[in-house]
DNA sequence: CGTATTTGACCCGCGC
DNA sequence: GCGCGGGTCAAATACG
C-alpha cells in the first residue's frame, strides 16, 4: 500500500542527497532523538474537527506520523510524491524556517512539515502526516528517462536502495523515521 | 494559461 | 482575560 505506511519505512529519497537509512524507531527515541519539540500539534485537530462535520468520527487518529531526519543540504526530500507548499512559519527555538506541504494529489490528506535542525543546517527533519493512499504520481515524465540513479529506487527490505552519492555526499547520512501510530 | 510558490493575515488552543 | 505560538488559508506573483 503506502511506501511507508508499514512498519517498514521505505522512504526512497530520490533527491541528489538523501538517504535511505531508516531506523523503526518507536520506542527508543534516545540516541535518535531529536525531538527537542514534541511535535505536539495541538492546535492542528480544530480544523478537521469543525470542518470534518461528523466523519472525524470514523477515523480518530488512523494518522501516522513519521519523523524523518537527514542529514543532506537539501531540505527538500524528494520522496516521490507531489508536495504543495502551503505554509511556512519561523517557530521558536529554531532560527530556521518551517515549510508546510500538503500533498498535491486529489484527496490525499496527507501532509508534511520540514524543517532543519537549529544547531545543525544539515540536518533536515520532515514529519509526514497521514498516509498516502494512492500510488506516487511522481510527475516524472515517462518518456525516457535515462536518469543513472532513481526509477531503481526500489526499496529493498536492505535499505540498498542507494543511487550513488556522486553529487555531494560528504555527510555521513543518517537517517532516523519514527512511527508513531497516533 | 495553468500550476506552484510566496507571504501576510487570520484563527485557535494553551499557558500565564 | 490576554498574549504567545503554531498552523492554515488565500491572494498575488513567478515560472513552465
Amino acid at each position: 500500500m503506502v511506501p511507508f505506511g508499514t512498519s517498514h519505512q521505505s522512504i526512497v529519497p530520490r533527491s541528489a542527497d538523501d538517504v535511505i537509512v531508516a531506523v523503526p524507531c518507536s520506542t527508543n527515541d534516545d540516541n535518535n532523538n531529536y525531538n527537542k519539540e514534541d511535535y505536539s500539534d495541538t492546535k492542528r485537530q480544530r480544523r478537521e474537527i469543525i470542518s470534518g462535520d461528523e466523519n472525524v468520527v470514523s477515523k480518530p487518529h488512523s494518522e501516522l506520523r513519521h519523523v524523518v531526519q537527514t542529514l543532506s543540504g537539501v531540505d527538500v526530500i524528494n520522496d516521490g510524491y507531489r508536495w504543495r507548499k502551503y505554509g511556512q512559519k519561523l517557530v521558536k527555538g529554531n532560527p530556521n524556517p518551517r515549510s508546510y506541504y500538503r500533498c498535491s494529489n486529489a484527496g490525499c490528506p496527507v501532509k508534511k512539515h520540514v524543517e532543519r535542525a537549529s544547531h545543525d543546517s544539515r540536518l533536515v527533519i520532515t514529519t509526514y502526516e497521514g498516509q498516502h493512499e494512492h500510488e506516487m504520481p511522481l510527475p516524472r515524465p515517462p518518456v525516457n528517462q535515462s536518469t543513472p540513479r532513481n526509477d531503481a529506487n526500489t526499496i529493498t527490505a536492505n535499505g540498498e536502495s542507494r543511487p550513488k552519492p556522486e553529487e555531494n555526499n560528504p555527510v555521513s547520512l543518517e537517517m532516523v523515521v519514527h512511527l508513531t501510530a497516533n
